[in-house]
DNA sequence: TCGATATTCAACCCAAAGGTTGAATGATGC
DNA sequence: GCATCATTCAACCTTTGGGTTGAATATCGA
């Protein structure tokens, strides 16, 4: 039983370069299905395949509006996933990487220095 | 023949909860493979896989010391990412957008005071 | 009413992702 | 040397992803 959660389907529908020019082309205003389809070398169908996904992911969002669909890009998913990132490298960058660097470099000196075998007596 | 670029694998990595996981707990510093999976309910094959991944998306770095594999994270493809992210989301918000409403607006405005119909003539 | 246009639905194909189990490799410690 | 531990390799299975083609649906324009 998969739940994937927002991340998943967000960072997923990312990871696809047709799904990224879409994107792309999105944020420079609401396009329809068709004219969003006709630059890449591939069906209408895969690219309203590739919509659905973005969709799933809210990254975008139609609008009918009688026979076709206005697509639209929404962001707000995005920094969702940036956020997690950023997350990540401050966690990484602060404190705790500076500490566990420091106590590794430690341990490599005081088992350089007291027996002469580089291989040190850890854990 | 696809050839994915840095993105791709960058995103695709971080789009599996498990992966983020791993990344997360790396971000405190540097592991062993088997300590890395031992809180997760699955094999550790699998997470030795899941690990593959991270590092072809060069988020991890390994290095071998005697019979254990020590992993460290390594935060630089995320910084791409977050890069693609923050253009996208400048790339919408700035006058493309802006224009693209303010047109529409226009656009609507004009149809609805012109015929009594609230279907106006688009396009 | 009818043909063209915009879009999806449905069925299928193939490759890749994520998981399993079992065996292989390689360092460690007596 | 030998059992043990850390890790990967190899083979396999099932689900999902990305693509195709062909038919269905719905709106438009005349």
């Amino acid at each position: 039983m998969r739940t994937p959660n927002h991340l998943d389907e967000t960072l997923l529908a990312l990871a696809d370069p047709t799904r990224r020019a879409i994107l792309q082309r999105l944020a420079a205003g609401e396009t329809r299905v068709t004219e969003l389809a006709q630059p890449f070398a591939m069906s209408l169908n895969a690219v309203s395949k590739h919509i659905r996904v973005l969709e799933r992911a809210k990254l975008v969002h139609r609008r009918r509006e009688g026979r076709e669909h206005l697509l639209s890009f929404t962001p707000k998913p995005m920094d969702e996933a940036a956020r997690w990132m950023e997350a990540q490298r401050s966690n990484w960058t602060t404190r705790l990487q500076a500490l566990d660097d420091l106590l590794q470099e430690e341990d490599r000196v005081a088992s350089a220095s007291a027996p002469p075998h580089p291989k040190g007596p850890t854990r």
